[in-house]
DNA sequence: AACTTGTTCAACCGCTTCTTG
DNA sequence: CCAAGAAGCGGTTGAACAAGT
């Protein structure tokens, strides 16, 4: 049997709400406070769900939500956090504060996805022989990220015909469009800016940061959790030390993150057994230490420091094994979980650089590797089935 | 001007997770 | 520990609208 509805649905309203209904809760939210949404439209005298309610106000009436649109920054932000953690939209909204879930969801699902995905698959990307395909972590760079690849600035995404991206159009202020659709014949037409109309279809220069990739060449090393003491590192796959402080500190809060994934890839890549357990515990450790995030980007929030723990170290749940699986299993989304939609064999088809798709199909699985030149990605010429990495993360 | 097509995003739905008794 | 209810989350939908024909 089915759970029962969250309220009373009979002669519920439904749909777009009013400016009256929005004073209505924002006036009672403001006199009680957030909370209780299944009594509140009862008591607000509201003939909505509560759920609606709360919706309503999280997405819409909240007072701390940020106007306008999102930003350049906002944007590389969002793409990299999906990289890493997939669609959980409310952890990555916790990132951008003002903004919420249902919007940044909307913004991937209108404009980054599509974006990205014209990255992946267009036919116009031209690498070197040493460059890698488009992974998810360099994908980030095509809306503005960072990396050591020249050909990749510059370089246009098709823009398909028609008409104007509404993306480029002003968001009008909440309030105001609420307004404006209880009265359209007074709404605005909301004009174009040919600027952020340019920089949705071309992909700007940006600094030169040093791929992450890169950041760990010839850190073979065994051993756990980065230690930014000075110390070494004391733990992890062979007790083996080494100091990686300068590469970390020279990194920032979510470069962190995807660098701390890629080690422990390497270290999977290697054949080495990784104890999930040890990595967690050393990155718990790090965190009552201040040094998780804390590299020199101030202290780490909630939220940040339960990214890395999820992200870098799993749990039980196989959210590591997720991650690191997310550049081969995703094409068919079996998970669930939403990771980037790349298709592989259409991938494979429009690179032209190695002359197998297998071999880079290889890299892809690999793509985590310090490894990157074209000797050892022979070595990674196995199938996915012998992926080591599938020895330690079974789910 | 009317119609068609493509895009956006607020809101809904159903499922999962959390909280409470 | 368990069950029920509440809250939260992510996928999906469809109205509204802009731009092309």
């Amino acid at each position: 049997m089915g759970r029962a509805p969250c309220c009373e649905k009979v002669g519920l309203k439904k749909g777009r709400w009013t400016r009256e209904e929005d004073e209505i809760l924002t006036r009672y939210i403001q006199a009680h406070g957030e909370g209780s949404w299944r009594s509140l439209p009862k008591n607000a005298g509201l003939l909505r769900c509560g759920k609606s309610c709360r919706l309503r106000w999280i997405n819409y009436l909240r007072a701390d939500l940020k106007r306008g649109n999102i930003t350049t920054e906002e944007q590389q932000l969002i793409v990299q956090l999906h990289s890493s953690l997939g669609n959980r939209w409310s952890v990555i909204a916790g990132h951008l504060p003002g903004r919420t879930d249902n919007e940044i969801k909307n913004y991937w699902n209108s404009h980054l996805r599509r974006r990205i995905y014209s990255f992946t698959k267009t036919p116009t990307v031209k690498t070197g022989t040493d460059q890698p395909p488009p992974t998810a972590m360099n994908a980030a760079i095509a809306v503005g990220g960072s990396s050591t690849s020249p050909a990749l600035v510059n370089m246009t995404v098709k823009k398909r015909k028609g008409r104007t991206s509404r993306s480029c159009m002003k968001k009008n202020s909440l309030v105001s469009s609420s307004l404006e659709r209880s009265n359209k014949s007074s709404r605005p037409k909301r004009d174009v800016d040919d600027t952020q109309r340019n920089s949705l279809t071309t992909l700007t220069p940006v600094p030169h940061v040093p791929f992450i990739k890169d950041q760990f060449e010839g850190t073979k090393t065994q051993g756990s959790c980065a230690d930014n003491t000075g110390e070494g590192i004391k733990e992890g796959g062979g007790g083996e030390m080494y100091d990686n402080t300068a590469k970390l500190s020279s990194l920032g809060p979510y470069q962190w993150l995807d660098s701390e994934m890629m080690r422990l890839d390497e270290f999977l890549m290697q054949g080495e057994s990784v104890d999930l357990d040890v990595q967690l515990e050393g990155l718990e450790e790090m965190e009552r230490e201040g040094e998780v995030l804390g590299l020199n980007h101030g202290t780490a929030t909630e939220t940040e420091k339960a990214a890395v723990v999820t992200v870098s170290c799993g749990e039980s749940n196989g959210e590591w094994y997720n991650y690191s699986s997310s550049h081969k299993n995703n094409s068919s989304s079996s998970s669930g979980n939403g990771w980037f939609d790349w298709d592989w064999t259409s991938s494979v088809e429009c690179c032209n650089q190695w002359d197998e798709g297998e071999k880079m199909l290889a890299w892809l699985w690999g793509s985590c590797s310090t490894r990157n030149d074209e000797e050892e990605r022979s070595d990674n010429h196995s199938s996915p089935k012998e992926d080591p990495r599938r020895r330690s993360f079974t789910v």
